[in-house]
DNA sequence: CGTCTGGTTGATACGACTCAAATTTGGTGG
DNA sequence: CCACCAAATTTGAGTCGTATCAACCAGACG
């Protein structure tokens, strides 16, 4: 799998973008769709940790962008059990075409310190509109995040607690790197054990545990936020992972334009 | 909440099928719009029980809408096992835009004697161009699939065995009742109770237990592929279950055609 | 320098799994 | 209409993975 090169001095919002780096997955997009997408970059908001961006309820009036941070989108039980249904990086779509509902059925809550970019239906219209490769590439990014959300169950449900967590590990490696958000084998990874209880339907101290097991046997590192795999192959092995669901592998590559 | 009325004889191809009743759930379509959904359900076809109708790896050439039966759709692991990531009753579109995608990442397979509509690309294109209400309820279709697998998410990690074969009952009832599928708090159930295991993560023998339990505290009947709940607020309850997820309080009424 | 959040450890409990076998149901052909 | 078979459901006994509860520790921060 060719990963994109390490891109550390990308703009957040110039047209190499971590979102237009991570629709050059599925496509090549014309000088025109990635300026337009860098113009419609125009209303960024900042989120500290750990507070919430939107609340489950609510009625949604914008799309948002992650341009910089992580953040999650969660459900709650009236008993007090807590679901993270998805992690969001830089570049992801947090509720693509959301506004079309009256009201919202979960949260989303900074992970680490955010920005994101909020655009109305108006300007995610005026951003497609004329725009067919660009279109598409967004579709793309909406089904790819559905795709996720059913690899996600079949981790809660068939999955075990080590597979669970080492396979949201490498998940959420490959989606950094394409972004170029990786540097040879590592990320930031600014969940805490918490985090990934609630993800993966465990609790604290069972994922405690585990992520000793996986350290014991130098598949990964994690520490102070910072995330190593070491041996990627044998941890994907390990996760039963197959990296099909991401869908990163251009398949809008018919749409490329020959500039 | 308001159900719709029990519609025994809506056609299934007519301007009531059940596709046009469900998205009526989210906004009032106009006439034109009702025919040309029926005029769109050309390509017709019949799917023994328990075939596959798609398998993961293929090529996605059509969307497919289910016109009768019940369809699932899974994934498998290499070691053989199977999680239910959705099941798919009239009126429900299985994959919406999937064809932007080079390949499946899952299967669907029928789960009664099934009938669907397969319709292409340029199909689903010329049903929505010029007809915005359409458009924005089919968007919302896509939408409440995803809301669905979020809830999915939420059952799969945080509840019980209990709750959450009780939750996965009340879900199907209540969509078969916006389609007008029930009569008076039952309805055709051909799941086995080994999809019921795959589909919530637990083992049909456990299953088999929890819905003697069920059973033995009269909160439901389940025999010869018939439900039957007896106290629905109860069961909902008992669940936790809270039917935001589903959005069909005609949040795009706002769109209503007046005519 | 105390406080707080996040991480770690130990002991114990239980919900759900496994395996194996029996029973019932539904469909098929004679 | 009955005999037969496969699929689905049911039952029982024993086990295990993960949860629970309760401390304790380390580093970050005001």
């Amino acid at each position: 799998m060719a990963a994109p090169r390490s891109t550390v001095g990308a703009s957040i919002v110039g047209p190499t973008s971590a979102l237009a780096l991570k629709l050059a997955a599925f496509t090549k997009l014309s000088e025109d769709d990635r300026h337009a997408l860098a113009r419609a970059i125009t209303n960024v908001r900042t989120v500290d940790a750990r507070r919430d961006l939107t609340t489950e309820g609510e009625r949604p009036r914008f799309v948002h962008v992650i341009l910089e941070g992580w953040a999650s989108a969660y459900k709650t039980l009236p008993d007090g059990k807590r679901q993270i249904v998805a992690f969001f990086v830089p570049g992801d779509f947090c509720d693509l075409n959301v506004y079309v509902l009256r009201q919202r059925d979960h949260s989303i809550g900074a992970v680490s310190r955010l920005k994101v970019a909020m655009m109305s239906p108006d300007e995610m219209a005026s951003l497609t509109v004329g725009r067919p490769g660009l279109t598409q590439a967004l579709w793309w990014e909406g089904l790819v995040t559905a795709a996720i959300q059913r690899e996600w169950m079949l981790n809660l449900g068939q999955r075990t607690a080590r597979e669970r967590i080492a396979h949201l590990l490498i998940e959420l490696y490959l989606r950094l790197r394409t972004v170029g958000l990786t540097r040879d084998g590592g990320c930031d990874f600014p969940l805490t054990q918490n985090d990934i209880a609630d993800a993966t339907g465990l609790t604290a101290v069972h994922v405690n545990r585990t992520l000793q097991e996986l350290r014991r046997e130098e598949l990964i590192e994690l520490e102070r936020k910072q995330l190593q795999i070491f041996d990627l192959a044998r941890m994907m092995d390990g996760a039963m992972f197959n990296a099909n669901y991401l869908h990163l592998n251009r398949e809008g590559r018919h749409l490329d334009t020959n500039e």
